[in-house]
DNA sequence: ATCAAAAATCAATCAAACTCATTATTTTCA
DNA sequence: TGAAAATAATGAGTTTGATTGATTTTTGAT
């Protein structure tokens, strides 16, 4: 019977995976696989079918028709899946639960709604709470048993604590437009020697702006502000009264809005993870870790800028 | 992330095949696997969602909601998947072709029908067309390029000519309710000596009653009929004239309708397999390798007693 | 033109899926 | 009810295919 392609769901998911990222090799580590996997793979469909699937040599790869065509079908096919699993983790794992949950970072608000959001359709019966992070440590707290779930860019190794990445960002300083920063291509630790720098309250070290920028090259701005939410920092920002450093994303939505542009933090720009941290013991707990596949999927989904591991 | 329970659409076809034929024997033999293959392959699902996903120790199984949640899945999947692979077989293979074909065995037109309005809808380009086979041998013309596909059960072996097989079926003997042999458990050849037998107008070797039953036991019948129509057969034997072979389920839907009853033919009954029978060369053709596909999904679906392979 | 990043390729490895042979369990039927 | 047949489960071994690591080729950027 060899009328039979063989499809099977591993393709679908690394057409849509690298539709998503545009490159064998990000799509590669959003599988977990290599690239080399993923040429080989799709190399191996294209000779079953006998036609390719997309363009090489184009720096989003362009998909031809048949490509196109299976990219629907994942696009059909992959959340039914997903919803089937859930469905099966209930059924296997319990529907309730509870999940207490923290975030270190601040901005992470803009994607944990509609993560929550979408997740509660799902796990209606688990109890959710948030426990605001600008005054206590949260991973601490994690480790005690008073949060479950904890979204972090640093994490604290600790035997009973479990970091799974959830995307790769770039973190990224907001000027003015007017601002004589705004000229030049990326910026240096020095350039922020006699600027206002706007960040929200927390600990210094917390920051990444000074743990991998500021601090290593033994510099401070001249003066520091700090504020408890990024609309109001844009703001600021805008207005000439300092600048700040903030996640890609976080900036893309506002880039063209405001009257600000952003700037790279050295000329390789400074590169973050985002961790959801979590005790061991809830390693294989399903309620909490399709709380994380969910996040996981909003984000690349919603957020310009982010990269898969 | 262990969150991920890996299915594949190889689980969703070995489900829907176990509902279909409530059997791993039969499921396995529809997929071209071993049953061991198909027990293996459950088994290892199983343990990975951490459920049962049927009742075993049950004859036709039973599915627990987990396997119930799955079945759903398969038939919202399969479908879609079904399409998206024609789509691309067509993409690739081309729209159009002829497709000439004849059915030796008669009875067939009751599948065949709804098999070719399917088919015709997913490839409107094919030229069809159909050969009556009362007169002709459809075998040789097929070898000789004049037909794309013959539906024969008796394979005549050839160089250029391929037999890709659709289901297997019993051949049962119609009698009335009020014939004798009705009350006999199974027919015997000898049984038939003294009854009129309605046959189609064929070559009494191309009859498996003959070839399989009658022949074997050197007997003849008292007197043959010959009819065209099966449903002019039924009315015949219902009317106490003669009476007649024919396959289950060709019979399967008129038997409560008329006054007719089904007896098998020696205790094990007879078993034919029915194939598509094309032209070597066509053995990879595209749009004609999805016509025996869609004939095979047809009968799976309509036709009652129909056994794979 | 040169360099860095991405993709393709090749050989080797690894793991999953399948088969064969066997055992256990069910079903059927005498 | 018990024996025989059919079906399912199990285990060991094999095959296939998927994945990796190392390398080359290609592409895009400077």
């Amino acid at each position: 019977m060899s009328s039979q392609i063989g499809l099977s769901l591993h393709h679908l998911k690394t057409l849509h995976a690298l539709k998503q990222t545009g490159s064998l090799v990000e799509a590669a580590r959003m599988l977990h696989l290599t690239q080399s996997a993923l040429s080989h793979q799709i190399k191996e469909l294209e000779s079953r079918i006998g036609m390719e699937l997309f363009i090489r040599k184009t720096k989003p790869p362009r998909f031809t028709t048949a490509g196109l065509r299976l990219l629907n079908l994942a696009d059909e096919l992959l959340p039914q899946v997903r919803l089937a699993e859930q469905d099966l983790l209930r059924l296997a794992g319990g529907e309730s639960g509870r999940l207490n949950m923290a975030i270190e970072c601040h901005s992470c608000f803009q994607w944990l709604m509609p993560t929550i959001d979408l997740y509660r359709q799902h796990w209606p019966e688990v109890e959710m709470d948030f426990a605001s992070s600008f005054n206590f440590a949260p991973l601490p707290a994690l480790s005690r048993g008073e949060l479950d779930l904890v979204i972090t860019s640093d994490p604290m190794v600790s035997p009973e604590l479990e970091y799974i990445p959830l995307f790769q960002y770039e973190m990224l300083l907001a000027v003015s437009n007017r601002h004589p920063l705004a000229d030049k291509e990326w910026i240096q630790p020095e350039d922020l020697e006699p600027e206002t720098l706007i960040i929200y309250p927390v600990e210094h070290e917390r920051l990444s702006i000074f743990r991998n920028f500021m601090d290593p090259a033994s510099i401070e701005p001249a003066a520091i502000r700090t504020v408890e939410l990024t609309l109001m920092m844009l703001q600021l920002v805008a207005s000439q009264r300092g600048v700040c450093a903030l996640p890609n994303w976080a900036l893309a939505e506002y880039l063209d809005k405001s009257q600000i542009q952003t700037r790279k933090l050295g000329s390789k720009g400074i590169w973050c993870t985002l961790y959801a941290a979590i005790r061991t013991e809830h390693q294989n707990q399903p309620y909490i870790l399709d709380f994380i596949e969910t996040a996981r999927e909003t984000c690349f989904d919603r957020l310009d800028g982010v990269r898969p591991v």
